[in-house]
DNA sequence: GTGAAAGCGCTAACAT
DNA sequence: ATGTTAGCGCTTTCAC
């Protein structure tokens, strides 16, 4: 145990009732000039430091927030987190870390421990998948402030910020499209995903847009691993007709799909161009350099974090939806123009 | 404002005293089962939740630990953060994150307002450089349950976790020897780092025992990034006599080294045989894929975490330094031995 | 087995 | 300008 000296302690040595001292750490007008420093000295000479936890038991509040996070190698949450975290500590509040890596099941019990220890709000930084809503639904209930990132729950009015995954999927389709290809295979996420359905949402518009008929065909599944990249790719190799470009909806089903490509002696961006989605810090170093669809991962953390400090402040704030825009890196995968398709 | 509820408002429901409600939720023996019952159900019908703010400040107990970080974007600390977030919750712990990415001057404060926040103990995971042992020195000295991941304070005895570096230079080292190369390049990490130092010390012994010189023109200097481990190939690539292998001390800059390496027309590992060290996932992707050392970074986590919790429960607990050790991953570039050297 | 009393460290009226 | 009185929600003696 530390931190023996308490504001009664300094109270006694500054020669003052203790709540002249609460009156001086908590900055009031109303103490005389020289009170004021003798209690600041002794607060200094005796290490004094004040206890939240008392502090939380009369005001109501911790400036602690709870933060539910699903993957750690994620790329796009670890860099949520890090704006997540920069803008509660410019705001004086602190984050206690919840990753449910292991099991989603344990939600619902996060969510109890967190209120328990009276969080002042809640941050949910994982994706939405179609069949995890049950368990945020209490938390809307029990009225816990609560902002969501690149989670979106059907028919409930959430405050959520995200990337706009219908443009980024176009953006990449698109940049394939003017290269002058034709035949144009994508690889997803997993099913049940928005950010999946999405960025499918905006494959299927530039195609349209492109008078590119779709085919179902040119689409095979992964789950976000370099793995999955890898043998969607080597399936999507044995189809005809066969395809000329390749979209992966992240940068590591993208790599693993080079991989085969390069073990097909398949030649990248001569024999097949290829996009991803995410820009990991790898996709400008493998070999050739990745072109992606960059997403502003910490500002959403960063924004997520303010409407959550807002809607803590004042709970009747309108719940708002923020769609953050990708921008098109381009690099070595994709290379110049073709002639005919 | 939300769980208006107390354990008064229970009580009153429950027809008991509130003492008898504090003894159901402690779960004290001392209760008639036919009490116990009917608190408990009135529990559920109110949606009771104790208040582990009120709990806190009698118990002087909070189950939170404070977690200070560096940096984010490095695998092996978000691996270590996986692992001691799930030990802690395992122990009914909750982790405060403290991210000291943008400026290591802000640890003291952050220490200032953990310790506010009456955190039992604090985690400590960063790299250590050699200048920034002030800033622990404090908390060291405020007697605050403290345990380090990769973090060595010369000079003070604390409880550091980390991963056996010296036997992983030499392992990765001597990987390269065995192939039959002789010039053996390595580009370390940034100066003054203990991990640096510690590599850097396996790959001098495993030339020694090899018998082959040491030549300091072999070596250059990257910051870990991929860029740095580009530019430091770049040089090395300048220098005579030339290397035939290269020990890059992370991963990522083993993969920047092949970009240089593949840009100047290289053969990797005809040419040159690469190893890396930390097995990021994208070094079983790159191409050809990184033969690399791997560290337990979880295991690192967790067992810190572990070290702490007992640290918190008994103070007396005798500081201790416990070495991981690491393994050597082979993949394509380590191709098989060269003839001669 | 259960209730009463005290107190954890602090803030916030209310006095003076 | 400063001290007094309550009370935040809980745990912990100590009686009964």
């Amino acid at each position: 145990m530390r931190s023996y000296v308490t504001i009664r302690d300094v109270a006694a040595a500054a020669g003052v009732s203790y709540q002249t001292v609460s009156r001086v750490i908590n900055r009031r007008p109303d103490v005389a000039e020289e009170t004021r420093r003798r209690v600041w000295q002794v607060i200094e000479e005796l290490g004094y430091q004040p206890s939240a936890i008392a502090r939380s038991l009369v005001s109501k509040r911790t400036h602690t927030l709870g933060l539910i996070t699903a993957d750690f190698s994620d790329y796009f949450f670890t860099q949520v987190i890090v704006g997540a975290e920069a803008e509660a500590r410019k705001q004086g509040y602190f984050f206690m870390l919840c990753s449910t890596e292991r099991n989603p099941d344990d939600e619902p019990e996060y969510f109890r421990l967190l209120t328990e220890r009276q969080v002042d709000g809640i941050l949910f930084a994982r994706p939405s998948t179609e069949e995890d809503s049950r368990h945020i639904l209490s938390l809307l209930r029990a009225e816990v402030p609560l902002v969501t990132t690149a989670y979106w729950l059907p028919g409930e009015k959430l405050t959520v910020v995200d990337v706009d995954n219908v443009d980024g999927g176009r953006q990449a389709t698109e940049c394939l499209i003017e290269l002058g290809h034709r035949q144009i295979g994508m690889i997803t996420g997993p099913a049940g995903w928005k950010s999946v359905n999405d960025r499918s949402e905006g494959y299927r518009l530039a195609l349209e847009r492109a008078g590119i008929p779709f085919d179902a065909s040119f689409i095979e599944y992964g789950d976000w691993s370099y793995q999955s990249g890898y043998e969607a790719m080597r399936r999507l190799l044995q189809k005809a007709p066969p395809i000329t470009a390749l979209f992966a909806q992240n940068d590591r089903m993208a790599i693993g799909a080079m991989r085969a490509l390069s073990e097909a002696g398949r030649r990248i961006p001569d024999d097949m161009a290829v996009i991803g989605y995410d820009d990991i810090p790898a996709a400008a170093y493998c070999h050739p350099s990745l072109t992606t669809i960059r997403q502003p991962m910490q500002q959403v953390g960063e924004i997520a974090t303010r409407l959550l400090i807002e809607l803590i402040n004042d709970p009747a704030t309108e719940r708002k939806e923020v769609l953050l825009k990708t921008e098109l890196i381009r690099r070595e995968t994709c290379g110049r123009a073709r002639q005919g398709g």
